[in-house]
DNA sequence: ATCAATTGCGTTATGCTATAACGTGTGGCA
DNA sequence: TGCCACACGTTATAGCATAACGCAATTGAT
């Protein structure tokens, strides 16, 4: 059931998973020069594969992506997904909720809107760095 | 109370405003060139103030920008804001739901996360282009 | 009135993000 | 064997955003 992945996905997708937090394109295309990567298209096109598989999450506002934390049940299994993203350290929780989804459904039910793709993603302070 | 706009700033807004969709800070650039703008920093600059008196809205999933469609009341007077973008004909249409407030307030509030700004967008398909 | 602080403006240069377009190599398979 | 699909590598280019500089106008306190 795993994906298989070649191998410039899996350093892209180890890149990510060993990251403290969200990485954009040039940085991941940076950490893996040792690797023998040295075009921003390789890692793009690793990542679009991976972004397929449900493997990480593109965070929109902010042009960079990050390892899924559910990396047991990939494959889009879990709805609609709400990223709470630390603007003092930059770390990321992921979050699921049915409610979001039924009020977000309701929405754009109302606009006979066809949803294909949901973002979801709340800028702000964590608790680690609201507390200090 | 009406926020008093600078030339620069009335010419973007003026932009947006009469667009049909979403536009680009370069394609705003190129819109005003026969008004004297000639460098994406003029467009930049009055995007940023139009942002902070939330008169218009950045949508992060297509690096453009859009006009508050709630000319009325500015100033972030409402709260959260969800918009649907039709990925067809490029419509945007701004939603408000408490019931989401209430949601993502719970999610954010259990993992102690304090939220500065919330972006929520859905990419899809709006009634006129899933009709045809 | 004047000085200082603030704000907007214009320009040049630069950096970051993403894709187009081309060709190569490999494995599966009729 | 010939075809197809796919991943890959490379070069070039397009699209998005900001740094750093200096000037001009406004405000507002003294």
């Amino acid at each position: 059931m795993a994906q298989q992945l070649t191998r410039n996905q899996s350093l892209v997708l180890d890149a990510l998973t060993h990251a403290e937090g969200p990485l954009s394109a040039y940085t991941i295309l940076d950490k893996l020069r040792d690797h023998g990567f040295r075009a921003p298209l390789q890692v793009y096109r690793a990542l679009d594969k991976l972004l397929e598989f449900g493997m990480i999450h593109r965070l929109e506002s902010m042009n960079s992506f990050v390892a899924c934390s559910h990396p047991d049940h990939h494959h889009h299994d879990h709805g609609v997904t709400a990223f709470a993203i630390c603007e003092d350290c930059g770390q990321v929780t992921e979050m699921h909720d049915a409610g979001i989804e039924e009020r977000l459904s309701v929405l754009a039910g109302r606009e006979h809107f066809k949803t294909e793709k949901t973002t979801i993603e709340i800028r702000g302070h964590c608790q680690n760095c609201t507390s200090g």
